[in-house]
DNA sequence: CTGCATCCCTTTGGATACTG
DNA sequence: CAGTATCCAAAGGGATGCAG
């Protein structure tokens, strides 16, 4: 039988409850570990949304002006800049520094916290740089031999 | 001045062109590996999906049927199951076998090249595991502190 | 310069009904 | 059982205008 691959938490201040092991797959409700999983799937979602690790991955190794973010960041909005970066710092994963000058000046920096998920983060996308012409390969099969895949 | 983290495509076959090396932030219109980049956060955007890894995770240590996956993953609807089911097959993460029996039955399994995405999924599981009270916290202060953020 | 508010179009995804 | 098709509601996100 194979390993079962499974999630425990290993740093951070011991968990006052629960066995604290989850696994990526959700239980049936009702189940122990129902809410950390989807708490986690929850903080995972900050890899879904377009924005947070390209704004993360700019911040990389120096604090920027929201005006260079802007720039930095190529396709972003204005709109989703704004609501991308409340959205980190609300999560700690970044700070906002106001200088109240005229013009007024703002700085993002990156946190501890933050670094950390960009390590995660790169990780992941090592796997993806890894197989990425594996998947391309995939689908071009796929697209071969399927034909049309949800047809207009 | 802090390390660079950066992702260099490392295992398979040579790189028939461009230096490979990746970062995470995207570059200006224009600059070499921007298609690269593209690319990564394509995949990586496979994380975003709200079944996507909950359906890996389910097949992480045996083939399932159809109506398995639709009971064991909770939330999700049929239609939403067929087609995370479609994209994941169709980049290679999942095998799909049609069984011609009456009634019909379908297997779906993990590939090797899923599993690896698994592995790669649980270690950044695991940061969210570790960090969630941290976050949970952050968001607590935030929230007292800056009253509402995009009041309805 | 930074950022909030509004409008509006696009995408996502659930519910439901129907087929091999 | 394992889908496919249709309809529809909610969320995502761009463009623009205004304010401190």
């Amino acid at each position: 039988m194979p390993h079962r691959r499974t999630i425990s938490s290993a740093s951070q201040q011991p968990d006052s409850g629960r066995p604290a092991t989850v696994d990526l797959a959700d239980g049936e409700p009702g189940e122990q570990d129902e809410e950390a999983c989807r708490q986690v799937l929850r903080i995972l979602s900050l890899i879904g949304d377009k924005w947070s690790i390209l704004i993360i991955g700019k911040l990389r190794d120096r604090t920027l002006r929201f005006g260079e973010l802007h720039r930095a960041v190529t396709g972003v909005s204005q709109r989703m800049l704004t609501l991308t970066l409340r959205q980190l710092e609300r999560d700690g994963l970044l700070t906002r520094t106001v200088h109240p000058s005229v013009p007024p000046r703002v700085d993002y920096a990156l946190t501890e916290l933050g670094g950390t998920l960009l390590d995660s983060v790169v990780a992941l996308g090592e796997w993806a740089v890894a197989h990425r012409r594996e998947i391309d390969d995939n689908r071009r099969r796929y697209d071969a031999t399927h034909p049309p895949l949800t047809r207009s």
